[in-house]
DNA sequence: TGACTTTACTAATTTCATTAGTTAAAATGA
DNA sequence: TCATTTTAACTAATGAAATTAGTAAAGTCA
């Protein structure tokens, strides 16, 4: 008796991230925690359901990172702080933030409820900023979209030159966030 | 003698629209071309390999579609039209933009040249909005990072209001387009 | 201590992907 | 046209991995 759900997904977690996640099999899982394949089915349903856990262990940590960035900061700061922190955790959990991207297609309720606890955080930034209430969504979705799709795209480069990525994106934001203060404010 | 190469990628990729990405197995694919599983091997290396070329063939489409939208037009006109066909595309074969998507992280050579026909497209466009040429690149990159952002987090939405999504999408662009234009022009 | 729960194990089973080896149809070319 | 070569299909194995069934050990708690 030793392995708890945790580790699993901790496992995974760590294969997925030095790997990649067509990489992660119970078969791998099970090895690195020492125990046999058909025992993970004490913590886990499915394999599915163990790539989803991983997503959403990734996801809250994502969170927790970006509500950290954010404390002591509002408007403009605070959302580009965050976005800085998006890009911080995708290169240092690239295999985790695959399974997240993964779990966008084949997520549950669950999912969806992690997801809104960071829309969440950033509609609290957005308000910050002044704008007019009734375009928060508006600009909610400019931003999120901005910085999932900008931060994909860029995670390329974002290994070698993790610095010049960060400022580009960081330069980024003000260039979006100029259009949305003429556009909303 | 029957089946080609187009055609297994064919029925590969109506499968992926109709059932998802995972539901695309070599045994799925050879029923629906009434052949054996591994009568597919004259004409794929392997399943991954399928999943890269209904990605590639998706692009390729994907591409086409775009400069067609783009024929006549010049700068943000020019831009937006794009944008609303890849989000088009995006709503109308899900499955191989799930594949597309997957291609990121398990892309090769190839893949990288038909993204770089894409970015090929969107540069002349930027060009042609009479930016400074030495910010091409940063424009482009904030271009291609909201257009793949947003409509990735906006196609759950996209298939029951179509329409609406295409005129937020829209209105979206203009918002990144006054800022792009302020700090480029 | 004795029932109960948890978690691991071994032993199947199943489902696929993939390989090997064979055959017949189609294409090519003298 | 006819022989040669290529192409693309087939059947039969093989192998890897997920999943299920059934069992035993170890911890929990009354």
């Amino acid at each position: 008796m030793r392995v708890t759900k945790a580790a699993v997904i901790q496992a995974a977690s760590d294969i997925a991230d030095k790997d990649g996640l067509n990489n992660v099999s119970l078969k791998v899982v099970a090895e690195r925690l020492n125990i046999r394949t058909p025992s993970l089915y004490n913590h886990i349903d499915s394999l599915e359901d163990l790539l989803r856990e991983i997503a959403h262990s990734g996801m809250r940590a994502m969170n927790e990172s970006m509500t950290q960035a954010a404390i002591g900061k509002t408007g403009d700061v605070a959302i580009k702080s965050v976005g800085i922190e998006y890009l911080n955790y995708m290169i240092k959990h690239s295999g985790v933030y695959e399974t997240i991207q993964w779990a966008t297609w084949h997520g549950n309720e669950e999912t969806g409820e992690i997801f809104g606890n960071y829309l969440s955080l950033l509609t609290t930034l957005i308000h910050s900023c002044g704008f007019n209430p009734d375009s928060t969504n508006e600009i909610l979705n400019i931003i999120t979209g901005f910085l999932h799709g900008y931060t994909t795209l860029q995670l390329r480069y974002a290994f070698s030159e993790p610095d010049r990525v960060r400022n580009e994106l960081n330069t980024a934001l003000d260039t979006l966030l100029v259009g949305v203060h003429i556009k909303y404010d």
